[in-house]
DNA sequence: TTGGATGTACGAAAATCTTCGTATATACTT
DNA sequence: AAGTATATACGAAGATTTTCGTACATCCAA
């Protein structure tokens, strides 16, 4: 499985939102919050299709890119990275941290703890 | 906050595992994983010096490098910055994809739960 | 006291990632 | 039909990170 590299994954988070999209349309929204040319956004695209990340329809000359790669396949890679360079691999350690600053609220908690309750009804 | 590269992590690792150690020591536990050169490992930490994120003994001819950042201060940057990019910035969907791939033990999911419930509690 | 082992300093090559300029083709508008 | 807008292709410059070669200093053992 390939890591995308930052560039990569802000777009692939745009596919993920809002569906196959042009280099237009995804430059546009890179543009919402930052500067960046039009051919910064194309040539990044061009290599996230190289690497297998995004593939595209080419039948109209404005091509449309989809994400070949899942959202949850992709924050399980970084998770995973993270979990091991950062955190000893442990995965409490890091959902201590996660929720220690407090910015969780109640009903998210409530999900935590259904799925808990599953892992655990799961070990017996 | 500076964020350490991939390398400065791994060294900062080993610092924050077996203390203040000499660049021959921190070499050699990276070598127990992966080929690196010495002057390798010694350029990084003269590097993450200037960077200001380790420190070093000069008054033996062998230079002690300690980390000067904490691991709790640079698990939580690096926390921030994929819960940011990668998971839309939801500490509980993190927290989810972290404990869904059930490799967390009944003692870790207590903990889990008993940070919970203190946050529920503060919550009132 | 000399040669080998071990240490630091440091520039620069190598690798990777990001950004951009330019060429060229196609579509639209008037 | 001409000119403008919009599209892709692609090489290469820039920026960052990693790796390494080389020079030189110091320590230690024979």
């Amino acid at each position: 499985m390939i890591k995308p590299t930052e560039a990569e994954l802000e777009i692939l988070r745009i596919l993920w939102l809002r569906g196959p999209l042009s280099v237009r349309v995804v430059n546009d929204v890179i543009n919402e919050s930052k500067d960046s040319g039009y051919t910064t956004t194309l040539k990044t695209m061009q290599i996230m299709t190289q690497k297998g990340l995004v593939a595209r329809d080419e039948s109209s000359r404005t091509h449309i890119y989809r994400a070949l790669i899942g959202k949850d396949k992709v924050q399980t890679v970084l998770l995973d990275k993270l979990m091991d360079t950062a955190f000893g691999g442990s995965a409490s350690q890091l959902v201590l941290n996660a929720l220690g600053r407090g910015s969780t609220s109640q009903k998210e908690l409530e999900e935590i703890k259904a799925l808990i309750k599953k892992l655990e009804d799961g070990n017996q």
